[in-house]
DNA sequence: CACATGTCAGAGATACTGAGATAC
DNA sequence: CGTATCTCAGTAACTCTGACATGT
């Protein structure tokens, strides 16, 4: 999006993030071709490996999504055999979603490849100091656009 | 997206600008919904209407995406009836598309929407200064990011 | 009952690949 | 001929709305 793209008229600022993050997101989204999943589905991959299970509404936060969407993206990868949901034992309206063999072995596969250590560093451009200044102008942002919910 | 969501390892300061981008692109639109038009069109719309006419490679920048896609894109706004396509005469592998008196009437109904004049401010919580070093420091990243095409 | 979680159905916009027609 | 623009067909993932079943 060459400029004030998705956003409306003040905020060129966002429509700059935009910019920056899509061209990332297509970047390592080539890497993942060869592997046949998404990006999505692969961060939903790593997560799992760290936490043993997920709730559903776990990785509809984490993807930014509602709760139906995540319902659609969980389905896809246990049919692809990387997840399997559960019911929950000790409060049985919440599902249990974990990482089967096959999606460890999956992930393994992911780890090896570019996705994982990505040949171009997007923040070679920043001094320290720089990327230091930018990650804090972006947590206050993102903490007034809270207000937003 | 939580934190690190679709990005790689080390470049969390992606995921806080794509957390923003999507969190203010979800707030605006929300008040297109009535509308029954989306983002993009939106943004076509808006485009069109500065330039007389745009050829769909134009579009396809703009919206950050394929050729292919915008030819969707362009194709959903026609049946809608906001744009028309015509050859271009002097050089006629290129098409001009233009926007109709449909589109503007409906591009006139979004500006009196709150698309257009969002009430939430989403930099207020920078000051002038700030506002200033995250646009030269996302300027310097995009253009770094430039190599990657 | 209220509330939250999860699912389903359905629709539609988006995104990509691969191929091909057309024009320069 | 080589290149660029645009389109089409087909596929698939994503996204949302609205409704609903279930469990606390």
């Amino acid at each position: 999006m060459s400029e004030e793209n998705i956003s409306s008229n003040r905020p060129l600022v966002i429509a700059r993030m935009a910019t920056a993050f899509l061209t990332w997101r297509r970047y390592l989204q080539g890497f993942l071709v060869p592997y046949q999943i998404t990006l999505k589905q692969a961060y939903v991959l790593r997560q799992l490996v760290k936490q043993e299970y997920l709730y559903p509404s776990d990785i509809a936060t984490m993807l930014y999504c509602d709760r139906p969407t995540a319902t659609v993206i969980i389905r896809n990868m246990e049919k692809a055999g990387w997840v399997q949901r559960e019911k929950d034992a000790h409060n049985r309206k919440f599902v249990r979603i974990s990482i089967t063999a096959a999606g460890r072995q999956k992930l393994d596969e992911l780890q090896a490849s570019p996705w994982a250590d990505p040949p171009f560093d997007p923040l070679a451009c920043f001094s320290e100091e720089e990327v230091q200044q930018l990650e804090q102008l972006l947590d206050k942002l993102n903490q007034h656009l809270k207000q937003i919910r």
